[in-house]
DNA sequence: GATGAATGAGTCTTCATTCAT
DNA sequence: GATGAATGAAGACTCATTCAT
């Protein structure tokens, strides 16, 4: 949760308020979509509405620069599991955090998974998330954790609509718990 | 694609206006999201905004007639798949049919299948579909087509998941398949 | 009170349905001023918005048609007075019949009295109360029973306020007799 | 009359936009009751329409703060008189003064003495009015200057009919202190 | 004559964006 | 650099009025 600065300092550092912008922009275009208004976003970073727009220009500047950090922090994620002992559990491990996380980013987790029509930069950010995954998908089919015949776009897409599903209301962690046995179940290797 | 009509019968049937709008808005929320305008419904519907509202008196009635309708019909289709001789056949006939028409009614197959914070009747609507799943899936189970430890809540998950899956925009038919396919195999019995 | 006709005579007589549209707009445009929509009137009359539209093709012609048949009703409830025996109770009886009726009509009791800047029709009926009431004063007066220094103008105005007075909300019947009681007396001949 | 504003500071003094708004609320409601648009307001107080929502966040906000001040500046008004010398001459002197002024705030002066329904900011205000009326009325009266048989309840509503009578149309000066005079002499004690 | 569906103009309200301080 | 007041462009919704049946 974020909660209203008080102060921030007059002059400070500019880079204060752009992060604490960009955590607030996360938070409340998270929670009620696009469609949450910027004013709220300033209102609850503290800062004035120009201020804002002086570290991003538009609208969709902010929404760019929220999504293209979060692709860029998932991929790092993933870059990180690359380097875990056993390829598998890394694989499963990092499927299994991306699903829950988007549980808590629902409209964020949405529009973050689509990048669809986005700007080039959020285009890019995406497919860095994408290719390092491709990395980790490979990496647990030669260690055997994965079946060979699947490839990266459909995994993607298991992906993508299991965190949607996962964002879906009523899904408690239980059953989240059970969709992602079934689609783990669907990845591994025939002979089980 | 809807295209504006050109003439319609000013008073002939009010009805024709009705569906005729409900199509238009099917198609337009479908696309952009309830974000979309009214004014743009009207307009691919060839009527005044007006009559938008004259038929379905508040945005929000008109985005509920659209949904009613749109679980009402796939309720429709679940329930005939319930007398379908093949009772596993029928099960994945009808997951992997609603998930192809997803990609093609992407937000509508969002707020579709999440119907949160709906108005009654939606969630009645809604619930009804589930309702019909479930059914079809208990039957399949019967049937030894789908595993016995597998639940309604995490069903309908995986239904909605891969229906958003398959709206994401790079989803071709093949990929779909392919994400089908894994989740069928988590699906099914073990001894495969 | 006018309560919705269930079925009106298909074509019985026109006349009914002028009638009743017209004591259905009194009410409607009493009660809400005349910001009261046109098909609320219908509505509640029974019939359907044409054909109000047909009686009185604009909406300020319905207005008129409410103030001049209620102008003229005043009119001839004043000159009915005009031949009682008693020349002076007959004027108060008027004033007070008349503002003790205001206060069932407040929106229109209102405009009704004012007459301000209206069709030519209104404001003809309008000028023929005014000389009735004239007529009455002039008789009371005549009869020593209003003092002989008042004239048409002041006695018209405290009319139209007094009725005002007593459209007001928290204007009970008691207080209501109290006011016309401080203005009788300021009516009354000197030597009281 | 209140004229557009040519230029106004942008930043100067918002205090300034939001007082003029108020002006041309009280002018433009005034005249046109609650009915006349906020874009007129905004047009004449030559600020954009947004300006006037951002100060009145509703047309019924902006409506309350017109009468709530006017009611406040009644009441103060009332309240200096209430140290004046002579008690009955600064009862009928702020009697009159109402009435005069109503005859320039047609709509207002009528809703304003009115506040049926009101927000209770509005319904209190109205009361601060009454309240400092029967000061004043209680004075008089101690002094003589007005019959001890009268209560607040009549004489409120004597004031806000004969403002009312005042507004009427074509009341001009000499009718107006001829309806004065004659509730004066309602009010004046027996023994005149 | 009567009907009610359709309509365009207008009203309130919101929001991304700009600008003077 | 930061501020928040001001703004125009929309969008939802209403209503008097017209028109085909």
């Amino acid at each position: 949760m974020v909660e209203p600065a008080r102060r921030r300092a007059p002059r400070a550092d500019a880079q204060v308020n752009r992060t604490r912008i960009l955590d607030v922009a996360e938070e409340v275009f998270g929670a009620g979509g696009e469609a949450a208004s910027t004013e709220e976003v300033a209102r609850l970073a503290g800062v004035g509405i120009a201020t804002v727009f002086r570290h991003y220009p538009t609208k969709a500047a902010l929404l760019e620069a929220v999504l293209v950090r979060r692709f860029t922090r998932l991929r790092e994620r993933a870059e990180t599991q690359l380097s875990a002992g056993d390829a598998g559990r890394a694989f499963y491990d990092f499927f299994g955090d991306l699903v829950t996380d988007a549980a808590t980013k629902i409209a964020i987790g949405d529009a973050l998974l689509d990048a669809g029509g986005a700007h080039e930069s959020v285009t890019e950010a995406s497919q860095g998330l994408r290719r390092a995954v491709g990395k980790l998908l490979d990496r647990a089919q030669r260690a055997g954790a994965v079946r060979d015949d699947v490839e990266l776009p459909e995994v993607y897409a298991l992906l993508v609509g299991t965190s949607r599903a996962a964002a879906h209301a009523a899904l408690d962690d239980e059953v989240r718990a059970r969709v992602l046995a079934i689609v783990y179940d669907g990845l591994a290797p025939l002979p089980r």
